[in-house]
DNA sequence: TAAGAACTTGTACTCAGTTCAGCTTTCGGT
DNA sequence: ACCGAAAGCTGAACTGAGTACAAGTTCTTA
């Protein structure tokens, strides 16, 4: 990795930590751009050419993150059928944020409206996990492999609006399995 | 009905309709606010009191087809199990919205990245809505109600986003009772 | 080490959204 | 019909997000 693309990531670094300090002193609106970039020592310029929005710096994943959660999306090996498939994968791609999502959380607290953007990062990897599923559903149907796409999505999304911060994460991966069960298994059936 | 609220309504609706027709003839971004309100004849700051953001005067709904939407929900004379009610509910939700979904849906077209405003609008029934599944269920468990919600609300974007404009409306309800039908039949389950 | 690519910066701009003080219209009671 | 209160409308002035661009700096590579 040459010198250029450490200092990238470096400065994506400052840039996201010292947003996320400030966001959680004050409150993300009392916040401007310009004071994340006065703080992490670059002009508000630069702060726009590593994060598209002032809402991306509180939710973009770091590369490394992201580059890992590439890598399960690529890993064939799951031969279980498709649900439990798909279960496992969620739960793995969960399991990468230990550390991502209590802040993302912290953040959700004080500004709702901003689950919207929230989902937004998980809607990034909306086409490759498209494909990740229709290429295990035997027949081509796109309606279906949407269904199943955005259901799985529902069920992740509960169990993450249902954890509190404090919890363990465990608890977080457990629910997270559990709500991927229940929807997989049809939720017009009683509880099982 | 008083004069002031026909004129409120009458008002809302003007610059309701001035809003479409611009976005559609220019497209979203080339449409400032400034140029509604002017083509509407009210001013900037009085666009702004009647819809909270550009983005609003795009999605939100009409006063009355909010109060039949209301009504809905309070009708509490469904008395089929919980899912099949649900989809009942949602579809007839659905039915009240054939002028209102396509237009949508021609904006969303060109503007992708407004899914998440079309999607809030929706979020804002969320209470309601959770409110109605909660009273169906046997046991009060918040995080199945969530479930379930979530899952419904899945079911129905995805056949809103199989739906072309184009087709019938009538195609949409099937797709809507259909995805909704899988959902809750259980998706890691075969198609029947 | 020099040419060129990639990155940073300040400036200047557009437009969304808020605040507020002053004006006009409607409403309810008399 | 009239008057005071309340609700609604307006223009002006402001903050802050996001973009465009030209000029300067730093890294790469041959």
């Amino acid at each position: 990795m040459g010198l250029r693309e450490r200092k990238k990531l470096a400065a994506w670094r400052t840039i996201r930590s010292t947003a996320l300090r400030l966001i959680s002193e004050r409150g993300f609106d009392a916040v401007s751009v310009e004071d994340i970039a006065a703080e992490a020592g670059v002009s508000r310029t630069t702060f726009f050419s590593y994060f598209p929005s002032k809402e991306a710096v509180a939710f973009d994943l770091d590369p490394e993150e992201l580059a890992q959660w590439r890598a399960l999306l690529e890993d064939d090996s799951r031969d279980a059928p498709l649900w439990e498939a798909l279960t496992d994968l969620v739960v793995d791609m969960a399991k990468l944020l230990p550390e991502w999502l209590p802040v993302q959380k912290r953040v959700l607290e004080q500004c709702p409206w901003l689950v919207h953007t929230a989902r937004g990062t998980c809607d990034s990897f909306a086409p490759d996990l498209k494909a990740w599923i229709a290429r295990r559903l035997p027949d081509g149907d796109d309606l279906r492999t949407t269904l199943v796409f955005n259901t799985a999505m529902a069920a992740f999304i509960t169990a993450v609006e249902a954890w509190e911060p404090d919890d363990s994460f465990d608890q977080l991966l457990d629910t997270v399995r559990d709500c991927l069960r229940w929807a997989g298994a049809g939720l017009a059936h009683p509880v099982s």
